[in-house]
DNA sequence: CTGCAATTTCAGAAATTACTGAAACTTAGA
DNA sequence: TCTAAGTTTCAGTAATTTCTGAAATTGCAG
């Protein structure tokens, strides 16, 4: 491996964790490597860097593609491709919360409905079938709040992150006014994403 | 597998989805009985329901018990060990996101402060080092977020996520009583959790 | 202590996943 | 069209993870 120390440890980092976030050793040294990285790289230089082979990092890279987590550039009287990270660490973010969100949660939630339309509850079934209810409005309310936040413009989105627990505080004060003047759904509402 | 229909095809569920989430099939399946069951289960009945290995049991037990994510319990004149899951699924909910972001985060944001603390910048290294700068500052913000709501207590936690984006009407209304009247730090605050 | 039920450990087998090198494919320019 | 750089595919191998049965351990009751 041909990196200075400093990169050398972020990436094998990235590489052990790797196992753990979902993505295999050399798909997370990959990203790594892009994600330190001041210009975009091609495979060949990812190979140089890393010392795997080619045909590994080419689909490691396919991979990246399909988490979304890479971009694709070219640069001119050059036909390789070039690859990088998102400059934008709240890009990244979003990007990986919503492809979690999309291989772990959804699965699930679609499977929970299947069943609580389809199969049929036998005698002993009613605690299983109550529990997966259960779940199912969970995962439900989760989601439908990911969905809300992941609608905000990033510079709000860190204002409420920033404020913590504390925005609990906000809600009382006004809670009284919001139940007696904007609480109910208006069918013409003003234009929401 | 010795399961009603509606059982198996979510225990086969939960075993599918244990590798996308980080846990083995026999683990995933295991859960997914307990999760169901109205009464806790030993060590056999698990064997004979899905069919695995005695040993095999036994070690996906003990992962459960790593992950926190099962209770043991005892029966009158019976020492064998019996195991469910927490009644409260946001027991559970908050469980998995303590436990996952022990094992997914912190050992990265522990190498971040490492190598930004010990490791020698070299010249070409400007670059990487304000990313990891920014990744570290970025995680540190979401982590005392998490700490913040985790915090809370579910009742509350439940109205806040059930406001989701609306929140941030919230802040805007009292944004300015906020700015002159409680934003300063004062060194003797009223107790704040 | 002894005997026995319950549980755990562990070495090897089975299954799965990751990686490589070679061959096949694609495409831009000559 | 042909050539060659660039990329992808794929079959076989390597590495890792999961699972099993047998043996070892634990701990309670007599």
């Amino acid at each position: 491996m041909d990196l200075s120390p400093l990169k050398q440890e972020f990436v094998l980092h990235f590489g052990e964790m790797g196992s753990r976030w979902g993505i295999n050793r050399t798909v997370g040294q990959i990203y790594a490597i892009l994600f330190l990285s001041d210009t975009p790289l091609n495979a060949e230089q990812i190979v140089e860097q890393l010392g795997v082979s080619r045909s590994n990092v080419s689909m490691s890279l396919k991979e990246l593609q399909a988490w979304n987590l890479v971009r694709l550039k070219h640069l001119p009287d050059d036909r390789r491709d070039y690859f990088t990270t998102p400059e934008d660490l709240w890009e990244i973010v979003r990007i990986l919360v919503s492809e979690r969100k999309k291989r772990e949660i959804d699965p699930t939630l679609t499977k929970l409905r299947e069943l609580e339309m389809q199969t049929p509850v036998t005698d002993g079934d009613h605690h299983a079938h109550a529990r997966m209810a259960e779940l199912r409005e969970l995962i439900e309310l989760l989601t439908s709040w990911y969905d809300d936040m992941n609608r905000l413009e990033t510079e709000r989105l860190k204002q409420l992150l920033a404020l913590g627990a504390k925005i609990h505080k906000f809600v009382e004060k006004t809670k009284i006014i919001s139940l007696t003047g904007r609480t109910k759904p208006k069918t013409s509402d003003a234009g929401d994403a």
